[in-house]
RNA sequence: GCCGGGAUGGCGGAAUUGGUAGACGCGACGGACUCAAAAUCCGUUGUCCGCAAGGACGUGGGGGUUCAAGUCCCCCUCCCGGUACCA
């Protein structure tokens, strides 16, 4: 730690006073409304969203990494002509103001209005285009009414729906959380492990979207977010089939494999599922009992691990297998879940994993009923494992030697004939079956928006009228760690439809709601007659751009597809459609989706740091250390065959330093290693992980502030800077050095605009024409493409172009002039305050209401090209050719090429391949 | 395990349809300026051999297709993200 570099380097003074042009800038803009964004039908629209950020209280540099370049291009849209729309807001209600009531007693609403105070100011350093006037807060009552009202119009269209079933229970939290925000079995925000509880609880009716979510037809998003949510939605396609029982209940069963129901020798239900207490016999009674409250006790965190041995108990219950009348027993295990599926599986043992092992483990009949081709036929003793793989079906009764490959679903003829056959005989059904879940809504918190439902005495459920909404969150509550809305008389006394006394809802709405409908909100803030204002909605929706993190592919960016083809289809956009067809514009499908196209950035990491400090065991090979043991250390700890600090790290090599002296350290991918910071076992992958790539974190002390690295170099250094330095979709490691890089360009444009400059001679006027509209071309194509790196790249080469040009003197004022503006203008996106103040030296109007440059590609075209002659491959020699040059003029200039000759020396040409003006290859043989 | 993405100099990263690998920047090295440092300016910088001219090698590893492969095909390793007793 001690040879860490300052997270921000001093600089020394220049005449480009940022501080002072940033500062007058930001201000003379917002006098002017430079931002204002108003409805014009006689232009094109843009409408541009980047995510809104939660108010934890400082904006961190992930929302510049994320809101800089959306802000850059949504600049870029305007000079190209849009009516550019891009707002900002914050998604307020959550857990953390409540956290801070409890740890600080201060009130969530106080808190949050003051973070949202400062985010505002901090987001005003950036120099965004946002439009504040259409800012939406989704605390403010203004905005929570209509998050309520969409409730009640989706309890109204059925969709939203109470329910009792199981549910993730965070007892850290007090309150159930929906299933995307469980991973791996904790709470996704604070890692706390969940149980599962059985509740009653408010459902939002997801699944019924299953399959068109499945679908992102007319929408440009990213591949690996539609692999995600298509996973997370998780279609399979099999048979629904019912094992009758002695004791009148059936048992209902969902299989992606009925082909192998011959050979189901077993059934298993999921420990809660209804069934169990029927099936249960007098004399097995304790032992299920048992099992059952053994499995409830048991988190969900442990039920996971799939490398658990299989437990289960015997219900002394049988069911009957309807293919072939077998009476085979029932079982209940914890391997079945009951949220899968009906909670119920027949097992087929010979031909599934899960099954074979339980059955081995409890003694229970295997019985093949695929045979693989040319193998002998199978014999359950023998098995070691399940066979999965294709075949012929065997002791299938009708569908015996038909074919099973690998295919699933219909593909595959012994399913698509098994399903025929059930279908024929009335014992089952073709089904498909989602493992995406009702999305659960209740959350038992205060900072969230009320659920406006009110229970009746006589156990009616009914919503709060509409003329009454919104229910506002009571301000004198006390925060002791469980919602204090839970046992708030005032609150929850209310009269129903009827008069009679009746209580009122106490569960507050997950957050993620609040988000799944903000872009409407932000089209008329404060709109009163409804959620949006269908006139600004006909004129802008739907959303062109949305930018924001991956880390949202299954919650928000699910939610958010969801709840706009829940009001697409509760008729919300009814009247903009009409609105829309009075301007002439067709809103067939613009209903069906929230955003055109999605692009995700990818996240900064904490600086690349060395000097951690190590203690290590192992053994010499002579030449170095191969470590059985790495232990992150205490400085100054000693101990081990060496201790010292890191310097560098490749691979699994270390180096040391001990003392005086470097020691190359192998780290063996068996040693066992000890990072206090990381809790579990680690081992070389989390010792890699930990000494470069990290979160910024304040215990990690890597915490880089944006606000100093303004203060330090300017908002225009830092924009350029973070588009500059990573590859946007991924990401990566802080490097506080390389922000000069950044700065010293910013510093060229601005002496670029300043010095003045005196011609010469216009011999280099063709050359760099040619170059200022290439460099026009490759910004606005890259631009576009969201490759800012490429484009800021290509700025600095003009940069450098145009500081040769200066050193030559070479070209004319009027070509000078024109690279010089050029390079404002396109840069303006990027760095908007230092380009306003070059621009306006001279100029009345905004550098961000010039037209985006077009580049000419006459002027952009290359009349010489360097051509490459290869023999046999590997480049020989280059030759400057006229760009139009012909194949037989090409072959002849690289035959006749001087460095050619020795290599044709001693072999006879046997082919040349001219690729005019780019290449000739000869071969020689 | 399954799904998705990836591996290019010391580092971040560039390279239309296969056609000059390493753009741009950081860092490093040498020089100028300075009493000195910072800043700034000029130059060098993939590796190896060579005084040089030049040559050989080089995009995680191994095969292949092709006149030509970072790019296409097959196999493998590792990393990142997602997901998992999913029936």
């Amino acid at each position: 730690m001690s040879r860490q570099a300052p997270l921000v380097p001093s600089l020394g003074m220049a005449d480009y006073d940022f501080r002072e042009i940033e500062r007058r800038w930001q201000a003379q803009w917002e006098t002017d409304g430079l931002y204002r964004s108003v409805v014009d039908w006689s232009k094109p629209k843009h409408y541009a969203l980047t995510m809104l950020p939660y108010p934890s209280g400082d904006l961190h540099m992930g929302h510049w990494y994320a809101m800089t370049p959306s802000d850059a291009r949504a600049r870029m849209m305007r000079m190209k002509g849009y009516n550019v729309l891009f707002p900002m807001g914050f998604d307020a209600f959550g857990l953390p103001a409540e956290n801070a009531a409890v740890q600080r007693n201060i009130h969530p609403a106080k808190w949050t209005a003051a973070n949202i105070e400062r985010m505002r100011g901090q987001l005003r350093t950036m120099g965004a285009m946002f439009d504040w006037q259409r800012e939406a807060v989704s605390s403010d009552p203004s905005y929570y009414t209509w998050t309520e009202w969409f409730f009640r119009e989706m309890f109204e269209h059925g969709i939203a729906y109470r329910g009792e079933a199981m549910v993730n229970w965070s007892p850290t939290l007090q309150t159930v959380l929906a299933n995307e925000q469980v991973i791996d079995g904790r709470d996704e925000r604070t890692g706390q492990p969940v149980v599962q509880k059985l509740m009653e609880q408010w459902f939002f009716a997801i699944t019924r979207y299953a399959e068109e979510l499945l679908s992102f037809e007319g929408i440009d998003w990213p591949d690996p977010i539609r692999a995600m949510q298509t996973n997370w939605i998780g279609r399979s396609e099999g048979a629904k089939v019912s094992f009758p029982t002695a004791r009148g209940a059936s048992i209902e069963i969902f299989t992606t494999r009925p082909d192998t129901l011959w050979g189901a020798t077993f059934m298993v239900l999921a420990p809660e599922h209804p069934l169990v207490d029927r099936l249960t016999t007098p004399d097995r009674r304790e032992t299920v009992d048992a099992y059952r409250t053994a499995a409830a006790g048991r988190s969900e965190l442990e039920r996971m691990d799939a490398d658990r041995e299989k437990s289960g108990v015997f219900t002394g219950g049988y069911a009957t297998n309807p293919v072939n009348g077998a009476q085979i027993p029932v079982w209940i295990a914890d391997y079945v879940l009951l949220s899968y599926g009906t909670g119920a599986i027949m097992a087929v043992p010979a031909h599934d994993q899960r099954d074979f092992e339980f059955a081995r483990a409890f003694d229970l009949d295997i019985l093949p009923v695929i045979q693989p081709d040319g193998a002998p036929p199978m014999v359950s003793d023998d098995m070691e494992e399940a066979y999965v793989g294709p075949g012929v079906m065997v002791d299938s009764g009708p569908v015996t030697g038909v074919v099973t490959t690998d295919a699933k679903g219909r593909a595959n003829p012994s399913i698509a004939a098994t399903i025929d056959w059930l279908e024929a005989e009335g014992l089952g059904e073709e089904a498909i079956n989602y493992r995406l879940r009702d999305w659960l809504i209740s959350r038992q918190r205060y900072w969230g928006s009320p659920i406006p439902m009110i229970h009746r005495s006589d156990g009616v459920v009914e919503p709060v009228p509409e003329e009454d909404l919104p229910v506002i969150l009571p301000e004198d509550v006390e925060f002791e760690g469980r919602s204090p809305l839970i046992d708030n008389e005032a609150f929850l006394a209310v009269t129903d439809s009827e008069g009679m006394e009746a209580r009122r809802e106490s569960d507050t709405m997950d957050t993620f709601m609040c988000s799944s409908w903000y872009w409407f909100r932000y089209l008329s803030p404060d709109y009163p007659s409804g959620p949006f204002d269908p006139e600004e909605a006909a004129y802008w929706l739907p959303v062109d751009v949305y930018t924001g993190g991956a880390e949202h592919a299954v919650m928000h960016l699910l939610y958010a597809r969801f709840f706009v083809k829940a009001m697409r289809d509760m008729g919300h956009f009814d009247e903009v459609a009409k609105i829309m067809e009075a301007h002439g514009k067709d809103p067939t499908g613009l209903f069906d989706e929230p955003f055109m196209l999605l692009r995700n950035q990818g996240q900064i990491l904490g600086e690349e740091r060395v000097g951690d400090h190590l203690v290590i065991d192992g053994v010499w090979d002579g030449e170095r250390l191969i470590a059985a043991s790495v232990t992150v250390a205490e400085p100054g700890t000693t101990g081990g065959s060496i201790s010292g600090e890191l310097v560098r790290r490749t691979e699994n090599v270390l180096q040391v330093a001990t003392g005086d002296r470097l020691v190359a350290v192998e780290v063996a991918e068996s040693a066992t290693v000890d990072i206090p910071a990381i809790p579990g076992t680690n081992d070389i992958t989390q010792l890699r992980h930990h000494l470069d790539v990290q979160r910024m974190s304040k215990s990690k002390g890597n915490v880089v502030n944006p606000d100093d690295l303004v203060a330090a170099y300017g908002a225009d250094t830092v924009r350029t800077y973070l588009m500059f330095a990573f590859e946007w979709q991924k990401g990566g490691p802080w490097d506080s050095r390389g922000i000069m890089g950044a700065h010293r360009f910013i510093e060229d444009v601005w002496k670029l605009g300043t010095h003045e400059y005196v011609s010469q001679g216009s011999d280099g006027d063709d050359d760099l024409r040619r170059t200022v509209h290439q460099t026009i071309a490759k910004v606005d194509e890259d631009m576009q493409a969201f490759k800012w790196n490429t484009a800021v790249a290509a700025l600095m080469s003009l940069r450098n172009d145009l500081n040769e040009a200066r050193r030559q003197a070479n070209v004319s004022a009027a070509v000078w002039t024109e690279g010089v503006e050029t390079l404002v203008k396109l840069l303006a996106p990027i760095a908007p305050h230092v380009t306003e103040e070059l621009w306006r030296r001279n100029r009345a109007e905004s550098v961000h209401v010039q037209a985006w440059p077009e580049a000419d590609p006459e002027v952009a075209r290359e009349d010489t090209i360097t051509m490459v002659i290869q023999v046999n491959g590997k480049v020989r020699d280059r030759v400057d050719v006229p760009a139009s040059i012909s194949d037989s003029d090409a072959e002849a200039a690289a035959l006749a090429a001087e460095k050619i000759q020795p290599w044709l020396e001693g072999g006879t040409v046997r082919k040349v391949i001219a690729r005019p003006p780019r290449l000739v290859n000869i071969v020689v043989g």
